[in-house]
DNA sequence: TCAATATATTACCCGAAAAGAATATGGAGT
DNA sequence: ACTCCATATTCTTTTCGGGTAATATATTGA
């Protein structure tokens, strides 16, 4: 039971669902995730920690970035399930396409998480 | 999305996941749901039109009870898929094979909402 | 019509979850 | 060692959701 409810729990929320949305179609870091949605950095962490727990994405450090994927759904079937139908589920709409259609012209060289007012000039 | 975090909020409620699964196994009342659960006449009515507006159950009016039953998903894909999967999902979790075994005992006739210590010794 | 009962609705309390600011951690490069 | 930056964690505030008591509604039967 408490695995099932970490699942829906953790696809309960828009961001969380747009976050598992985005990942089926591209691997981001943190700080991509944040520009995409538009919210702060500790909270897009949060979000992601809630949805590893869940068995719906994993972790693995590139460098300086922390990359996040979506994962087959090995510990948990009901992570599996779901995974698996989402991969059509709305795909139709309309905020997912805008997210997904934004995604190309997010690059992580040029996002700065410490300071959102910073349009970095300056930069290699 | 609005449709598909309905579904996934309705089913992230311990209480309204063993309602979703007691119902799999027989259409019960409301006052039958209280008691299974053991909690107050209100929470039972809430947590049951949150399923209903996910569309995960319907109700039914019968005599001086309403009868709650598991829908077939029409009016949700979200709603149809989880339901097919529940059907097999959490059949062994131990809390709710408990309930199932102890739905025969659960008698509409012998319960009074009303009063909770009411032990109604003079019924027809 | 009135009494009894099941269900729905309302109002309110309380704890949990979401959000962001501030701070800590840790890798990369100098 | 030191700096820079991405990410994680902590702290605090605010919002949301589950719970119950009290009340309203609807049905049954006398």
């Amino acid at each position: 039971m408490k695995d099932f409810l970490k699942v829906t729990k953790a696809l309960s929320d828009p961001n969380r669902v747009k976050v598992m949305k985005m990942l089926q179609h591209k691997v981001m870091c943190v700080c991509e995730i944040q520009a995409a949605l538009g919210i702060a950095q500790p909270t897009a962490s949060k979000h992601l920690k809630i949805l590893e727990y869940a068995g719906l994405v994993y972790s693995r450090r590139d460098g300086q970035w922390v990359n996040y994927y979506p994962t087959d759904g090995q510990h948990s079937p009901y992570a599996a399930t779901l995974l698996g139908n989402l991969r059509h589920w709305l795909e139709e709409d309309a905020a997912v396409r805008q997210l997904i259609a934004k995604i190309p012209s997010i690059r992580r060289e040029e996002i700065l998480c410490q300071r959102k007012e910073a349009c970095h000039p300056n930069r290699p």
